[in-house]
DNA sequence: ACAAGATTGTTTACCTAGGCAACAATCTTG
DNA sequence: CAAGATTGTTGCCTAGGTAAACAATCTTGT
């Protein structure tokens, strides 16, 4: 059991969350924090890169050359979220913004050598990060737990 | 199936996610997210309760006359963040804070008459909310679904 | 051909949710 | 009783996202 704050647990009854332990949203809420806290403390930390941002690079990475619209499109958020997303990636060299010939409006966002390089490294890190998030399955359960959650969205 | 934006997916080759698709968080986020969604066009549209508020109303009441101090602790949020909520709440009608007597610096929070009346309404909405975002899923399945989550946390 | 309309990236303003640091008032303890 | 800890609060900051407006540029109906 984790001891993350059971100091002052036994003082009082230990302190009730209500109805809501019978519901998914509050333990799929508090899983996804959890897993963000993991995430900051390796990922993050070391690579400054946060969860939304490794999202946007891997789809960028395996749909070389779409344009902002279609990111956009695909993590479903506004337009608007999506330019400062590629200007932070930018300013950190890991892609670019490339002249559409056939449409003066759009860039085709692709990765640079660097930022290629990088990713192979942030992925590692980042797989190694998820096995140890999940530490406590087996890997039976692992993928039965992301069978479930598919079924969800 | 959501036809939320599947329009463009065959337009070109089915835009992929890469290697995160075996990630446990990634699928997580997608699910948390897709819950949040769901929970705002329901509880939120009607009662002006966010997910966040929900989980503070339900772990007052179940903790009656907890400072905010604790609330905090509970919730595992900044005690500054905690004031917010507690102002909103309370301008709500739906809790009050009550003077301690025996530490003039603390408040016990209570549920207001009018909260407690509130209260039971949102958990039906919630409760309905729940089990509408899960109907993919049998009652075996979500309770599993469930375990699984808490060995996450 | 070309006017009307749609799309692309961008800016600006705004919102929520949260952290961190400082602070006065108030307990608690050596 | 002095020194230290705790409580609630405020102000400032960040991350992430929305919505509306805009100029530049395509696309389309006639």
């Amino acid at each position: 059991m984790p001891m993350t704050q059971a100091k002052s647990l036994d003082a009082e009854a230990e302190t009730s969350f209500g109805p809501m332990t019978e519901e998914l949203g509050f333990h799929l809420r508090r899983a996804q924090v959890a897993a963000f806290k993991h995430f900051a403390q390796s990922v993050t930390a070391a690579e400054g890169i946060t969860p939304g941002l490794y999202g946007m690079l891997q789809v960028i990475a395996s749909n070389s050359g779409l344009s902002q619209s279609r990111l956009a499109e695909v993590m479903e958020v506004d337009r608007s979220s999506i330019v400062k997303v590629v200007n932070q990636l930018t300013e950190k060299g890991l892609i670019k913004r490339e002249a559409s010939a056939t449409d003066r409006r759009s860039y085709h966002l692709r990765m640079t050598s660097e930022g290629k390089l990088a990713l192979r490294r942030i992925e590692d890190a980042v797989a190694r990060q998820d096995r140890e998030f999940s530490a406590g399955l087996s890997e039976d359960a692992r993928r039965l737990l992301i069978s479930l959650l598919k079924r969800l969205y």
